[in-house]
DNA sequence: TGATAGTATTCGCGTAAGCAAATAGTGTCA
DNA sequence: TGACACTATTTGCTTACGCGAATACTATCA
């Protein structure tokens, strides 16, 4: 179904400047699984950093580290309660994106998991996490 | 907004068995600015390898590789024709994700480029990327 | 205002993954 | 079936980036 290349640009949306770079430096942030499996966390609620940690089962730096990226992507926002961070979904859109990610991951499960070019989901692998 | 956990899960839709861990594969492909661009080229109509080599002007053994990967995760599908092999957006799906993804970078440019976590668009720049 | 809980930064390391260049493989047509 | 157009793989290199460990910073409250 071959489609003139204005379809996606006369979509009737300002983003055609959006470069493509920025886009693809967007889904970089979800691109990490312990980045991804942290916004599908705050997805379920409000979470606080020592959440994330437990959840994570990284160290508190690289949560830290991983969660600035979040914000900064636009993923999720912070707001201080006391001592501490509480960290939440800003944009109900997000949600909608990973649904739609997840469906169409759903679909291409088996080669999605022989893709060469991108090899084991486990990055330092030290445990067997399949 | 603090949703509980179970909102996602109980959606309506059988995707809760789809790990997180494929789902960041998924998005792994699009993280790749080289890769973004080609899939944002072959949506715009059916495209063919030399059509792709030109665009990203890269090798074609890269383009090849790329293209491999955009397959293999379900973005686009190969079909022959003659010598040649014709790629194309096979599911309309994936249209929208790119529009929810632009739509969502777009409100969030500034703080993007800013991100330490995800240095440079441009990959192997000599240029001191800070 | 000092103690401290909570968060961020720096450092060094190792793997992931992009690239070009060379080359091998494969499908199509004369 | 051989020649050729097109596509995929291999090799070697370099950079990106995730990790833990150590440590520095900072906001809050007694």
């Amino acid at each position: 179904m071959p489609q003139p290349a204005t379809t996606v640009l006369a979509a009737g949306n300002p983003l055609t400047c959006s470069h493509s770079d920025t886009v693809a430096r967007f889904f970089r942030a979800l691109s990490d699984p312990t980045r991804f499996r942290l916004l599908e966390f705050i997805l379920g609620g409000e979470r606080t950093t020592a959440d994330c940690v437990e959840h994570a089962e990284i160290s508190q730096p690289r949560v830290s580290v991983h969660l600035s990226c979040l914000v900064d992507c636009g993923y999720v926002s912070a707001r201080r309660d006391g001592h501490k961070l509480q960290y939440s979904i800003g944009d109900p859109r997000i949600k909608d994106l990973i649904m739609l990610a997840r469906s169409l991951a759903a679909d291409n499960t088996t080669t999605l998991d022989c893709c060469p070019r991108i090899p084991a989901a486990t990055p330092t692998q030290t445990r067997d996490a399949r």
